[in-house]
DNA sequence: CATGAATGAGCCTTCATTCAT
DNA sequence: TATGAATGAAGGCTCATTCAT
């Protein structure tokens, strides 16, 4: 692993325990195992480190949506993945991702999250025009602002339990049920 | 305006503008009106204004529920007032809501957000419970578990616009059709 | 008691408890019932009380030493009640002695500490005197000089217990024993 | 000079010229010629410095008594000087005696004080052992309790000179006079 | 490339003191 | 006399960043 990889797990590791204020690069080149001047070498600021994370996440996210999405199943149980892999994503990234955004937040502008995002939004585009093109789903949704919605109802939904809420296991499945619920009715799923 | 007012208020505009990290007490006390140590009479600490801050957000979120949303009229226009009005919160107070949520991701329990969102929810909750029981929408949707995920998915879609977009009105209108399209569908709504 | 009495009372228990450094007005006038402000009608500033604590303790110590020394007695058994007294005095004071000492370090002269212990020293002075005229102790002692080396004598012996050592009642015996054969042979002690 | 070193001797300097509660760490190192946060790679506090500043004071204590008392010498030389030094001492470094006595009381338990003095009470009890095994002071000392009492004794005596009195080199002398005479008969000193 | 000691600007917080009531 | 809210100066300490080695 490089440097730079080192930095940016260490990283990872240090914001995701100690929140974006107290995380020290004294702490980051601690847990990265260099010297506090390296980390200069490859990041220009404490906060700098942000954009790279963000990025190694959206790959997890990714790489975790291409694995738990079966391509060549029925939309219906695809769906159903997605919003598994989506939960999943929330369970284990959901406070890293609270943090990035929070992190974002506070230095550029906060457009930069649509790019982070961008691969993510995309990949649902594709999956609603493939299902609308094969008229899986209602031909009135606009597939590129829907996907987007989609994200942000999955999250919303994942967060309830996760982030939130304590009882999760028996939550989760209920919040799961109702979810896929609302976007069948949502997307005019059609049960071929 | 009572001191500690007259603090939130600052604090407010302070971390408006110029996001958590860099709002100083120096700029919040000077923006009040009052002594640096005056604001230690009233908050224990820099970040503690910030739970005061969201109930005033959250107050100012129900009222303008409640003056935008007439209850009089069908459901189907209710619901479009419902989404005009969350999409002028998150024109007005999106930074806010994004700085408080980070805000409080580094000082307390994030489960701290549910009790701040808690009169937004329950407010949806039952706007949905009545058209329920009205037989507008239907019957097999949990108003509980639905009302947070319409209320995260209409800040999605305002966020769209308004955090992340530039041409702003151009693309509002769109949204909101589309997010209303998607409504009416996931709610199963009636036209009576 | 008077709302002055109220004060010097409780700026005692304050600066024991808490130290000189860490005893704060607001905790003096907490301890003593009265409003922040007051404490300013009677005492010029924070450290302005320390004199009247003083005074206060020397009080004290006086009328201890005039309580627990019999003058009927012959000298030996008077010299070993002063020398109780001062074991006593430090046991309960030593502590407030060693604030009031570092107190007046930081604010005032130095010699101001020997206006404070004069009446003690006066009293030594007088006690070695009548045993002197009396033929008691050796006659080539300078009673005045030696009266506050004899102070510092039994203070320091008595601190050696108090203040630094841990098991006392064990050690404390020998000390005293030590300290007064000590004496003995130095004032020339004549068993008549 | 290590910075360690620096920053001790600045500390010293200002905590003399000062006091302790007006000794800033900015004066301090001001005075040891280094910045302000370097102070704190070496010492975690402010007042952490001074069982350092109390080292090198019993450092030069020890000093000052080896070169100043001639092992070599009848007892009762070596006895006044003992006595001269320990005046000398007193004169240029009484006042940072009772500093760090006050500032060790003001943080850390008193017991602390034993172990910075242990040395000083080491040599004292050494040398009374050797006159002792020598018939030059009377059997029945204890010596290790005595060399306490005798260390604050000298300490006394010097106080009044030095801190507390102004006509100093006259009193000086007969303070000196009154003390070892008095030091003669406690240890029942015999004339070889 | 790597190091880590050194820097120093800057902020949060405390608290003695004041003063209008 | 008494109050206690308000003041604001002041300083300990942190920590991102630099740079000589």
């Amino acid at each position: 692993m490089s440097k730079e990889e080192k930095i940016i797990q260490a990283a990872i590791e240090v914001f995701r325990e100690k929140g974006i204020e107290k995380a020290k690069v004294s702490d980051i080149v601690k847990a990265a195992g260099i010297a506090q001047g390296t980390f200069y070498l490859y990041f220009p600021s404490r906060l700098s480190v942000m954009p790279a994370i963000a990025k190694v996440m959206v790959e997890k996210i990714i790489t975790a949506i291409e694995e738990g999405v079966s391509t060549q199943k029925p939309f219906e149980q695809q769906l159903e993945e997605v919003v598994d892999v989506g939960f999943s994503i929330t369970k284990e990234y959901g406070d890293l991702v609270a943090l990035i955004y929070a992190g974002i937040a506070q230095t550029e502008h906060l457009k930069e999250w649509e790019n982070i995002y961008a691969p993510y939004y995309a990949w649902m585009d594709n999956f609603l025009l493939q299902a609308q093109q094969q008229g899986t789903i209602r031909a009135s949704i606009d597939t590129s602002r829907s996907s987007k919605l989609i994200i942000g109802l999955i999250e919303s939904a994942a967060e309830q339990v996760y982030l939130f809420d304590d009882c999760k296991d028996e939550t989760m499945k209920l919040v799961k049920l109702e979810l896929l619920d609302f976007l069948h009715h949502a997307l005019g799923l059609r049960h071929p």
